[in-house]
DNA sequence: AATAAAATTGACCAAGTAGTCAAGAACCAC
DNA sequence: GTGGTTCTTGACTACTTGGTCAATTTTATT
């Protein structure tokens, strides 16, 4: 689990910790410390916790990237991706919780949140992650065109952030409830409505 | 404006400085200075910060209550509601956008989400008034039903969820985007396809 | 006017904050 | 080995943090 690399552990362990607790709640030191890193290796890494943070928001999207790609493969029917996306979302959620003792919710919301009025550098960096998220979500509304479950003329560009906005929510209204139960509840249901697609389609799954 | 009571001030002042920032960014001393207010007096109407924030998110609710209870009068229709209630929203955070040089989402959910798993109190105050909000949503959803326009057997009170989170998650998107777009575009529209009412009652309006 | 209660003040504290820096250690190519 | 580069260290700074407290002023009650 533990990095070798010393950049790599401050990366890790940023991540981890800013996602259970918050930005401002954790410090450098406290980070340095759980990385077993010396403050003046830190600064020898980043020129500051901002940019820390932003790389952290950087490998983490990359390390999810794998699952992405495979949930939004091709291979499965559109309805097929969003489905194993929430059971995905759902899945990472409850790992947190078993794992930190919280719901913690988007990372990218929550910090981007957090920061978005004070480094403009992080709000950047989470908007942009969100972007490459609702790429998948795009291609898959396209395909849902192109197979006619849902109609022509669809603004798919509006609808996967539509998409976006709505698990960011769940996610941080069940990280703000600290529980999974609404989520478990509502999460592909609604996601599914919000899609406005003919429940007939959804009745072969 | 600025009240001349000691203990609004200080609530005022904390709810608008945290809203536009954060509230690990804002210390008590900020806030003191902001509103003229000696630290000694501080302490003497708060026992603590988190105290202060919980005051403030309260009387925030309750400041804006009087919008609600207008926007999701009877004397509407269930569709009016909702049409009314995204059009306040947007006007709300357009408002804060030019008051604050920033789009600042919804304080409930910001604040609730930054100290969820710090500060106890903050979060149940944030999931309190979150379901404040939902037996809005709710009873128009039940109006809905009676009307036929929702089929009877709708689980109201998980929509109503639904409703909440997604607009929660629009208005984060919003303040991490710094950006009115995709709320003026996607936040009504997004909303009646979510609420899964057949196109058919919405023409009429 | 006397008294008690509520409100205000500013000095104070211990602990923490992000970030710096000069010095040394480890590693590299040659 | 030599020389240069990258890493690591720990002490350091200047400042901010939430919170305390005893002394004072203001306000309300009699």
């Amino acid at each position: 689990m533990a990095s070798t690399n010393t950049k790599d552990r401050l990366v890790e362990t940023a991540i981890e910790m800013v996602w259970k607790n918050s930005y401002s709640s954790v410090s450098v030191d406290d980070i340095c410390k759980a990385a077993d890193v010396r403050k003046g290796s830190f600064y020898h890494y980043f020129k500051s916790k901002a940019e820390l943070a932003v790389e952290a928001m950087e490998q983490h999207y990359q390390k999810k990237k794998g699952d992405f790609d495979r949930v939004f493969s091709p291979a499965n029917t559109p309805i097929e991706r969003f489905e194993k996306y929430t059971d995905l979302a759902f899945e990472n959620q409850k790992k947190t919780l078993e794992e930190y003792g919280h719901v913690c919710g988007c990372p990218f919301a929550s910090l981007g949140s957090e920061m978005a009025s004070q480094e403009d550098l992080i709000r950047e960096k989470a908007d942009k992650v969100f972007q490459r998220h609702q790429r998948y979500y795009e291609s898959t509304l396209r395909d849902m065109v192109a197979e006619g479950i849902l109609p022509e003329g669809t603004d798919v560009s509006a609808r996967a952030e539509e998409v976006s906005s709505y698990i960011c929510g769940q996610f941080m209204m069940a990280r703000v409830q600290n529980s999974l139960r609404p989520l478990e509840r509502d999460l592909k249901v609604g996601l599914f409505r919000l899609l406005g697609i003919d429940s007939k389609y959804l009745k072969a799954s």
